[in-house]
DNA sequence: CACTTTTAGTTCAGGTGACGGTCAAACTAG
DNA sequence: CTAGTTTGACCGTCACCTGAACTAAAAGTG
């Protein structure tokens, strides 16, 4: 009999130390430095209670006494607070020109940053793979010398990722069917840290996440580039869905009969939201914001100045696109009822310019008033999204459980 | 400064003895009576431990010792199982022409159902809340009487119902707007037991949660009557977005520029897939199951003969409509790749004419292979539906923590 | 039939870890 | 300088899970 993870176990007592040892950990990462004594104030245990967990924290790489804080009248407190020093997170993509790594430190600082261009369609999804590994392999070594542990690897790929067989079904864009992605990476790299896979949408979703946020924790995520995807994150946690392809919308079909997809389909949101829309509407297709050779981010940053200088098409465009965003994204309100749909892709470089006619589109779709409550915001983290997801979701699995980290020797006194 | 709710706080002794709990008291009800034995084994505890847990569960009524079980060799075990004797769980729900209300026990067995015929647009909101709280409070009295304690009401109400404010916000068929009915019920009925207010489409989707099987954890439940609703399952739990507006499927935008719908907006899906639609493809106007004073019940029975016996507008009425909605639903299937749809209402009731051209349209509308692996499946349960929701919220709190039904005389012997 | 084996359920000592009280330390206010 | 306040450490107490020992009840064996 294979192994199967049972649905529940009992409830120990080293698993209340796990509990109450990620409890202090995500409040200092939600809610800032304090002192012990105000710790143990916000989540109602006793000082002597946080002083162990915070000791415990403290050998474990995990946090350090900080400056100390003063208030009103009595003996300051010393401030303790998130160590980025020895523990990191790496995040992956996999994306048809290049592979990329990010590894971020307990504190959610870049402490690793690589990418290597490459044409994935041209060469075997084993060779790739094997790049990304090399580019991990660095990345780990590096860190391992300065005393950094990576705890885990979070890869994202475009395409259809089956989490419950762990495959790669669909990736289109790289020309990958039935890639075990997951296998392959975990052989080339070893069992010294678990290796997820994930689709990148879903991760970029999980990336917009602030904790402590209240509405950050149920969002509609829309990432736009020559495809639309996405992820929903509901409670402050991603859903995946029953096999992981939970996000994929940019093939609701929202005009039947509509414009020819390249999936195959008529009148997927994609063909009336997608970039391709934006730059037909835009302009005539011997300007150069159409010509494929140039950079996407120049080529965004020259409709952002047409449209600033008041260009007609360019705003019509942007207006027409940014109504059938909202027309899509309100069919998707009116299902999950989001407390914010962040625009990421494209739609956070030119949004500000989108914006007024998405959240028409979207009062006008969304039976709740004033669409339910649900504010539009654009994304701050640019095309790195995926990435830094990925890097944040290894790092999660230190705060759901920092024992994970193994206890060092205490800190040595100069 | 009012109380406000501390995001988490920490766990101590108490919270482990409740979890474990718990888990006993879930594991018998997803899994069925077992021995002492068999639960220490399955939930990776000692026997002693489960041994302490259950002999607590029976002093607070909610196990019984049953019959013995034998396994091979050794000394048979005395199964344990859910006791229904002690308290219930009450749902209830107001609709326009009726206000009910059902009780189940912790096993799931009715022990109570009401209904009051009324017409509620014709009512003021308090008057029709009285009603119901009469219901409730001769339902409660009854079952006191025999013993059982009510451990929380939930009331489905067809509407908007804001659950940040606890008020419904907007009940079209009512003629509701703004009323506190949270607030007013609790008036009515004092606090002896917790009171909640949901959205009637929400808990008739929690009602198809199956605990235990896998296929109905992650689900999109779709409603229809005159209008279309629904509720999304992820993972077990009820998404309900940030204010309780989720699930309002009905007016999604389907078809740009098509039917007027009586929200005001044109092309909504329920303008396509709604029974209204079914009903002027299948039928003229002076055709007996367009007249609104027949029973529904009876209308689709009609329906249903008439399909049986092969009548061609009929059957080409219900696979048109089905294809409405397996268009709309692959819409919602892309964005939430569910394990299973499950058909409510009316759908139900004729679905078994419907679920080809459903599955056909889910499979050419959803990107992932084979619709993502969704399946669609019929509903069971009814017209009762959203009661029974209610009520198995109201009992999911005795589930989640056990000590809130307070230990009584251990068992007397006869 | 007595005896061994196997499984079930209870009892009790032991260990983990949170709680609560005490106390020295460190600061402010008067 | 003294009184008052707050912090953080230390320690006894208590809740509750674990594991070993023990009894109970069945089947199999000679």
């Amino acid at each position: 009999m294979p192994y199967q993870a049972l649905s529940d176990r009992g409830v120990t007592h080293p698993d209340v130390r796990r509990a109450n040892l990620g409890l202090v950990l995500r409040h200092l990462r939600d809610h800032g430095p304090r002192s012990r004594a105000s710790l143990a104030a916000d989540l109602r245990m006793t000082r002597s209670t946080v002083s162990t967990l915070v000791s415990e924290l403290i050998e474990r790489c995990l946090l350090t006494d900080g400056p100390l804080v003063q208030s009103a009248v009595g003996r300051p407190g010393t401030a303790v607070e998130l160590d980025g020093h020895a523990v990191c997170g790496i995040g992956a993509e996999i994306n048809v020109n290049h592979v990329s790594t990010m590894a971020l430190d307990l504190r959610g600082r870049v402490v690793g940053d690589r990418k290597l261009a490459l044409d994935a369609r041209s060469m075997d999804s084993t060779i790739v793979l094997g790049h990304l590994a090399d580019l991990v392999r660095e990345t780990v070594d590096r860190l391992d010398e300065e005393g950094v542990q990576t705890v885990g690897l979070t890869v994202g790929v475009a395409g259809l990722y089956d989490r419950t067989r762990d495959v790669l079904t669909h990736g289109p864009n790289l020309g990958w069917y039935d890639v075990p992605v997951g296998a392959i990476l975990r052989q080339e790299l070893g069992g010294s840290f678990p290796i997820v896979v994930d689709n990148e949408g879903n991760l970029a979703a999980a990336a917009e996440v602030i904790p402590g946020d209240a509405g950050r924790q149920d969002m509609l995520v829309l990432h736009g580039e020559i495809g639309v995807g996405g992820g929903i994150v509901s409670g402050g946690r991603l859903l995946r869905g029953s096999h992981g392809f939970a996000g994929e919308f940019g093939h609701m079909i929202v005009e039947p009969g509509g414009r020819q997809c390249a999936c195959g389909r008529q009148g997927c949101w994609e063909t009336v939201s997608g970039l391709r829309a934006l730059l037909e509407l835009a302009a005539d297709p011997d300007d150069p914001i159409r010509n494929p050779t140039m950079a996407l981010d120049d080529r965004l940053a020259e409709i952002n100045r047409r449209a600033g200088l008041g260009d007609a098409r360019t705003l019509q465009a942007l207006e027409d696109v940014a109504t059938w965003v909202g027309t899509g994204a309100a069919i998707l309100v009116n299902a999950l009822n989001p407390a914010t749909i962040v625009l990421t892709g494209y739609y956070a470089a030119v949004g500000h310019h989108m914006r007024t006619a998405i959240e028409q589109a979207l009062r006008a779709g969304v039976l709740a008033p004033d669409a339910g409550g649900t504010q539009v915001e654009l994304s701050v983290l640019g095309f790195s999204a995926a990435v830094r997801g990925g890097a944040t979701a290894a790092l999660e699995s230190v705060f759901a459980d920092p024992t994970r980290v193994p206890r060092r020797s205490a800190s040595a006194p100069v």
